[in-house]
DNA sequence: GTCTATATAGTGATAGAC
DNA sequence: GTCTATCACTATATAGAC
């Protein structure tokens, strides 16, 4: 791993399109040689093996999703402020990363060995631990106002989750049963988000 | 494919739990086999090809959901009592099928020409189109009588999917998370039931 | 119907020439 | 650094003996 050639970085690049395409099963190094126009003896020279290739770019995007509820962890005082600014820039992002939801929740649910690397890396997460604290004192403390009707901050959390990532899993379902162009897809993603937010807002008041 | 042996049978079985449980591309047929203690040959001699034995199981389980919607098309005058009804045994239904969810959206994801296949039996089904068709008369309704916010009838459903959906996408990486044991994961599912139906009738009204 | 054996094609990884 | 060649597997599917 030197300075050289801008070989490698386009072997990643190949391998990044490839792996979140196809995933990592039916990825073959042969298919990155190809896409990145070399031999395939020349993939494992740079990365050795898949795994540790693959390995790179999976904790790449992880570290995508997380470092992106770190940034936003700042207006934390205004519930309604902070779930609209939640979901508002999280639907952004994931629509510029549309296959990433489902590339992570498939690769960790078919291999063991990678979810328990991410829940040690949860787990030791200190950014992670304090943003979910001040989360769960926003809302016990908007429940003690009477603002908001009693939750558990797990559930809502998990609401909040499921709307919004299962609009990008299903995203390929969906374009293709209704043929929806690149331009409808966007107005449909934009609807979408307005509607989630929506949902939490009115399904929040007691 | 005659009359004889419980074989082709425990080949199926065994084809269905692996199927499952790993997915069309990690199961071989020799895995298959000797899951129903037979050799590989076998398999191929009663289903002659693994894309064939896959099929079937996924049409069965596919079905599985369908049919699930049709049955419980019968009170479409009450939309609480209607959407109740539908997570309630909709929940019911995939916690005691619980990789149906993922197993049908990543090989729908994953194969163009399944999700083709899909696509064509949806559109043909009839009975699919009158559910579809009488939920949507029932929301605009509500509507209109001013029971209920203006909402798309895609965007309601598509809410109540996600909601329901994604509890059993995510509940490998949730109870793994948590370290929860099977006691503690149906309370976790217990709870989610009843926290998406408070969700959606709250975030219905206007 | 059930077996063994095999054809054919693919995989990840490495050795060694240049 | 880049290539060709190859090893050691594994896969699906089928042919042919019994």
């Amino acid at each position: 791993m030197a300075k050289n050639s801008q070989l490698e970085e386009s072997i990643m690049k190949a391998a990044e399109e490839l792996f979140l395409q196809n995933g990592f099963d039916a990825t073959s190094t042969t298919d990155i040689a190809k896409s990145a126009g070399c031999t395939q003896a020349l993939v494992h020279y740079y990365y050795r093996t898949k795994e540790n290739l693959f390995q790179q770019i999976f904790t790449q995007k992880f570290q995508l999703l997380i470092s992106h509820i770190h940034e936003k962890n700042n207006q934390v005082n205004d519930l309604e402020l902070a779930l609209r600014n939640f979901v508002d820039s999280y639907f952004d992002t994931l629509s510029k990363n549309r296959q990433i939801p489902f590339f992570l929740i498939k690769e960790l649910i078919m291999n063991e060995e990678r979810r328990q690397r991410m829940r040690m890396r949860m787990i030791t997460d200190a950014g992670s631990l304090q943003y979910y604290t001040d989360w769960d004192k926003l809302i016990k403390s908007e429940i003690a106002k009477g603002n908001i009707r009693p939750i558990d901050t797990m559930d809502l959390t998990i609401d909040v989750v499921s709307l919004v990532v299962f609009t990008f899993i299903s995203l390929p379902l969906y374009s293709d049963l209704f043929e929806q162009n690149e331009e409808e897809i966007r107005a449909y993603l934009q609807r979408r988000k307005e509607e989630v937010i929506t949902l939490i807002l009115k399904g929040l008041r007691k």
